[in-house]
DNA sequence: AGAACACGACTACAATTGTAGTCAAACGGC
DNA sequence: GCCGTTTGACTACAATTGTAGTCGTGTTCT
């Protein structure tokens, strides 16, 4: 049962979760044009997501329409565990402090987060 | 020069910055344990650094005392950036409500993330 | 000294991943 | 109706990754 994405995989899948459905050359277009990918590599991507059981295909005339068979908060949340796991040791904390010294934080992320903080504490 | 580390080889990077130097058996203990691998998958993924160039070791008699050869920002920047992008479409505090509600969060974390958003805001 | 052990070097090998290519069938335009 | 185009199915194949095993040599305990 739905197993894990690679990484090239998981780009496609989430331009599912931003739309769907999409066709191959839909999502040629969008994720492969960003990736340097031909169609071929988009479709093998496909397929692959297809059989893992991330993605289904339905049938319109003779292609196919693709949309995700996944939640996205479901692979997102086993994504960052791993995420937190492989770099952090499984603290979220040092994560926080990296991406605040990489002033990758806007205000408006700081904002959100104070305001996740309070709601968990309550 | 430094090739990216796959995912276990990161583990193992992840534990050399907390401590650094260490053995090799060190780490079988610390990283190898956690995950269920023998000393001989550990080493490989030593080696597998060190030829990446993303740690060093140090002759200490007959054994070596690894440390991280690599800035733990530099790697953990590029790949925070990497996973946000993928993920959440650059932002962050959509990683951190997801960690939220996954529980991943500890009190201690959120103690530290609080201390750290004071930091930022002043 | 001899035995048992620790440690690195080297080797192994299947699965997964990245990245396509080819082929044949169906479709759409002229 | 024929021809180029689109699309999926199938195939390919090297590099990377996960996961060890073996060998030889130095070390330690007795």
């Amino acid at each position: 049962m739905a197993e894990r994405a690679s990484e090239s995989e998981m780009q496609v899948l989430a331009a599912l979760w931003d739309r769907a459905p999409q066709t191959a050359a839909d999502l040629t277009e969008r994720v492969g044009k960003r990736n340097g990918w031909t169609q071929a590599t988009v479709k093998t991507l496909l397929a692959r997501l297809v059989q893992k059981g991330a993605v289904t295909a339905e049938a319109d005339g003779r292609r196919y329409l693709y949309s995700p068979a996944i939640e996205r908060a479901d692979a997102v949340g086993e994504e960052s565990q791993r995420f937190v796991d492989r770099l952090f040791g499984g603290r979220v904390s040092p994560l926080i402090a990296h991406l605040a010294e990489r002033e990758a934080l806007s205000d408006r992320d700081i904002a959100e987060i104070e305001a996740l903080l309070r709601r968990l504490k309550s």
